[in-house]
RNA sequence: GCCCUCGUAGUUCAACGGAUAGAAUGCGUGGCUUCGAACCAUGAGAUGGGGGUUCGAUUCCCUCCGAGGGCACCA
């Protein structure tokens, strides 16, 4: 332990990198060179040490070896390489792959890197900064958010908070789509709730709708006047941005419709400027984009033949205001499932007012089906069949519902049954881990005046207490996977990982009333614990505990 | 009919083409006179069927079966 007498800290100011993977990986280029794809991954068991790269395979293709004697070479050239002395031990296992075990003397340098840096451990500067939007809910302002806005809006929100982390610049949007149609629909609905339209079909029926006739009684005429659009922007600002502001969802813009692209005759310009390329049809009285020229399947209605934009000719607009006027390097859109079929459409509307389809990214989140027990409920606004995003979060509280949707990938198609609901809610892993931090934090609160100290960290050297450093490091690299993959699921169980390791840490090691050295060095780890655990929950919106 | 997504323990979900497929919950067993038992330890339990690609497939390809969602001058 002579990092401890040298004193642990000045030795950590001059350890620039504290990603693991990053660390290793520009390790590893340096004994092979740097044409090699290097990937390192976490050991999925003790036994395969910390940390695990399978390379061995792929240089022996190069090199006609076995790769079991690749990776021995390797593994002997490593430990030469290792003059930081990161690695206590080098494995090479069966078929080839190249175990790592990080020494207790570097584990600890990094714990006091997370002690040093507190709520910043795990942010980085990325090599190649952007300028991100992410847009997400996006929720039509013609009735109060559904439960099924929660999917994606947690992911977007999340998402967010992770690439800011990453060194990226971040604009959160929402689009309100307040002209059109549906809006026109709305403020018939109230209009007809009023008795002074005829009752359609197709009106909106839910309970709300009775609440906007009542504050709009004396407002008939605006509501013409606007073509619904003064309904639309009352239930915005007092129904939805509220929910938003529950839920945690957060935004630093909202993009009116009608605003940006229509005051501002951006739709006109989108059509002459696809005019210009000719890549607009007239026929049967409408105006249709050529497509087929790009990536869809067949032309697209612009311009409907009673003169009307269509949703498309907006969306395009959008876009070309994200890409091109404001120039994002990256847009990443989050859709439902059901607009899937879109993607295409838009990708080549895109492409076809210049701008560059790959800085688009559309994530697709499955629906959510609502189950009461055995039996599935239809949600649907125009009905007023729905439970509403407030009925959520006020039936589970906010931090169970993020958790809860945040756990699973987009990809899955998840149920959701009310009859659990609050069930679920107390069977919860969020619970688990805020528990774990409420734990850490009253040892810290009973430790006292035990002041934590970085100084006798070095003490730390049985499985349990090494084994919750190692999970704590990961954070870092956490983060950077997550940004590059978008799968913030990660996050939820990485959290249930730090917490198991520090739950069973707990029990086996005590920490107050010990030798006082081993007790501050035990509490330097409890700290490093709270912190890694309040910087996930910062992450996925989930408030700390103190107390439980 | 065409396109997209999914099918993994009883249930809800994980697993860059990698090792003995992981958790949670439920069920069985054991653990509070000591820092919070909302906890810990431990046991049983799964890749829809059939082909293929290769050192290696839950993952990629084909096919069948099943579930969800799209295929408008709707949004």
């Amino acid at each position: 332990m002579r990092l401890l007498l040298l004193g642990a800290g000045a030795v950590v100011a001059r350890l620039k990198l504290v990603k693991m993977i990053d660390y290793i990986k520009s390790l590893l280029t340096k004994v092979i060179g740097s044409d090699a794809e290097i990937k390192i991954t976490f050991s999925e068991k003790t036994e395969f040490g910390d940390y695990t790269t399978n390379i061995a395979f792929d240089l022996a293709k190069k090199t006609n070896q076995s790769p079991l004697e690749t990776a021995n070479e390797l593994s002997q050239k490593i430990k030469e390489a290792d003059n930081d002395n990161c690695f206590s031990r080098i494995g090479v296992a069966k078929p080839g792959f190249i175990n790592l075990w990080i020494s207790p003397d570097f584990l600890i340098k990094q714990l006091s890197k997370i002690l040093d840096l507190g709520p910043e451990y795990g942010e980085s500067k990325t090599s190649n900064p952007k300028n991100i939007q992410i847009e997400f809910v996006s929720a039509n302002p013609t009735g109060p958010l559904t439960m099924a806005n929660g999917r994606g809006g947690f992911l977007g929100s999340t998402l967010a908070n992770v690439m800011e982390k990453i060194g990226h610049k971040v604009t959160r949007e929402y689009y309100i789509n307040d002209t059109g149609h549906q809006v026109e629909l709305l403020g018939n609905s109230v209009l007809a709730k009023l008795g002074l339209n005829e009752p359609a079909e197709d009106h909106y029926q839910g309970d709300y709708i009775q609440t906007l006739a009542d504050y709009f009684k004396n407002s008939a005429d605006d509501i013409k006047g606007t073509n619904g659009r003064i309904v639309a922007d009352y239930l915005f600002k007092e129904l939805i941005q509220p929910s938003l502001k529950k839920a945690g969802l957060e935004f630093d813009n909202w993009f009116s419709e009608y605003e940006n692209l229509h005051q501002k005759k951006e739709l006109q310009k989108v059509l002459e400027l696809l005019a210009k390329q000719n890549l607009i049809d007239r026929y049967d009285g409408a105006q249709w984009l050529k497509t087929t020229d790009i990536e869809d399947e067949k032309s697209r209605v612009l311009v409907k033949s009673d003169g009307q934009p269509t949703y498309f000719l907006s969306d395009i607009a959008y876009h070309y205001d994200k890409l091109i006027k404001r120039g994002f390097d990256l847009v990443i859109d989050i859709w439902g499932a059901d607009h899937h079929g879109y993607v295409a459409r838009l990708k080549s509307g895109v492409k076809a007012v210049g701008a560059n389809p790959e800085k688009l990214k559309i994530i697709i989140i499955q629906l959510v089906r609502l189950m009461r027990g055995e039996q599935e409920i239809r949600m649907s606004k125009r009905s007023g069949q729905f439970i509403t995003m407030d009925n959520l979060i006020d039936e589970v509280g906010k931090d169970a519902a993020r958790f809860f949707f945040l756990m699973y990938s987009p990809d899955t198609h998840m149920n959701f049954d009310l009859v659990l609901a609050k069930e679920k809610s107390l069977k919860n892993p969020v619970y688990y881990c805020q528990y774990a931090f409420a734990r850490a934090n009253s040892i810290l609160i009973k430790a006292g005046s035990q002041k934590t100290t970085t100084e006798n960290i070095g003490l730390l050297t049985n499985v349990n207490e090494l084994n919750l450093i190692k999970a704590l490091i990961k954070w870092p690299d956490i983060l950077q996977q997550t940004a590059e993959d978008y799968q913030v699921n990660r996050l939820t169980r990485y959290a249930l990982e730090v917490s198991k390791t520090f739950h069973n840490f707990y029990e086996k090691e005590r920490v107050v009333d010990n030798d006082p050295k081993i007790t501050s060095a035990r509490l330097a780890i409890v700290l490093a614990t709270k912190t890694i655990l309040k910087n996930i929950f910062d992450v996925l919106g989930i408030s700390a505990p103190e107390k439980m």
